[in-house]
DNA sequence: AGAATAGTGTCTCTAAGACAGTATATA
DNA sequence: TATATACTGTCTTAGAGACACTATTCT
């Protein structure tokens, strides 16, 4: 047998990036309700980095996968369950973490719409839900996250990223986090895990058209989702005007 | 501060799969060349899974991040430098290795034919370059890989992963290593990390399509490249027929 | 000259995108 | 009836793919 004992070992987190949409009534209009990309961020109570804001997260235990560890802290610190689970880049950095030699394993956690009602009537009071909103102007990348007065903005110039209101490297981690999120959004149908089961295809069209940061008339979204998609005998309800047929993941 | 040393701790691996590109002389043709797509493996020595096949990998030091783990260990074992390193995913099935609780990190590194050569002549005697091909019939997925009379299949049917002659969950890493490395060469350009600086078109088409499954004639490819790549003054050497052009990623 | 690959011009067809218009619910 | 969104039909255009042809080197 190798002799693997005398290596030095790590504590092992697993950090979660959770992502859901919610349905907000917008600013202007007299009816509109608007899909909104939403990130939850717990702020830190204790040092190091106190008061700053982090990524919920822990460690992983002897008789668990860290997905599994994932599910369950993301559960216990906010109250919130994901649908899916998606690995998105591991942190080893020896000094990424003041308090020891910590790695930590990201994950990327999609809610879909009930879930995260759920959450905000949870009673986990230091966990929040940021707006999220990404711009690229060619040049430098750039992430905003708000919340009632906090404003976090991660600035990724050239690759080195600038997030200081963010605990150890959680600014990038959220940025990796989001272009993993993106990526899967545009090759892989992994859109649909952020919604219920039945939804009108104007759902869909925001969400991706949210994340993706492109934009397009109904008519060809429909054409191009034809095929993914199943239509139902479902109609919504609650609408001020004609409802929207509901349809299912294919 | 957290109580984070309370936690066990596991062992923290890295294992890689390097992927390479060789050049050899076609079976029945008289002068054509073929690029082959192939995958780095060393035969176990020890146990557990003495004699089977296994990525090349190590453990974590205290001093580095894992991608330095993935990039010295693949130099000691195998004397091969890759150019590009890529996470694909964790391991932690608390049951993954008979060793004890291991915890593995999986690292695609890319290598350029350069490179590869050099591994060829190097004395790492249990180190292997098998060849690399999959297939996709609808239902189930499957990589085979060849390397003199050995022959290792790894079988995805729905999910489950079945692959005998490979060590520890080696087969599933191979499977993800693939497929991250295709969406890399579908979506984000990095099909140049395979090649050396300087490249004929005919190169890059080839392994594009080794990699991705397509097929398509060279005017097409030509005008899907022409903004990727810059034209130089150079020409390939040692050729039967026509010296073909060198261009130079962008 | 012959063989072999490099490289170009053009046609077709599909799908992306823009636009204009019709349909159907509630207030 | 007014309003707001759902949904459809069609035109244009860009690009994917197939094909035929020309170019250039070595043997």
């Amino acid at each position: 047998m190798e002799k693997y004992d005398e290596y030095d070992r790590p504590s092992v987190a697993a950090d979660i990036a959770a992502f859901g949409i919610s349905t907000e009534n917008s600013e202007n209009k007299r009816l509109g309700k608007v899909k909104k990309l939403k990130l939850l961020l717990i702020r830190r109570g204790a040092e190091p980095f106190s008061g700053k804001f982090a990524l919920p997260g822990g460690f992983l235990r002897k008789d668990e996968t860290i997905e599994q560890t994932a599910q369950r802290e993301l559960t216990e610190e906010t109250g919130v369950n994901g649908t899916k689970f998606i690995s998105f880049g591991i942190y080893s950095a020896p000094d990424r973490d003041p308090r020891g030699w910590i790695i930590s394993s990201g994950y990327l956690a999609l809610l879909n719409t009930v879930a995260l009602t759920t959450a905000e009537n949870s009673d986990a009071a230091q966990a929040f839900w940021f707006d999220f909103s990404y711009s690229d102007d060619g040049g430098s990348k750039k992430i905003t996250l708000t919340s009632g007065s906090d404003k976090l903005e991660i600035i990724n110039g050239n690759g080195y990223i600038s997030a200081n209101e963010l605990a150890f490297d959680h600014g990038r981690m959220i940025f990796d986090a989001f272009m993993k999120l993106r990526d899967e959004v545009l090759y892989h149908n992994i859109v649909f895990e952020l919604l219920p089961e039945l939804f009108p295809i104007s759902d869909l069209q925001q969400i991706h058209e949210t994340i993706t940061g492109t934009k397009e008339c109904a008519a060809n979204f429909r054409r191009k989702m034809k095929d993914k998609i199943t239509e139902t005998e479902f109609f919504e309800e609650t609408t001020a005007h004609r409802p929207s047929k509901l349809y299912r993941k294919n």
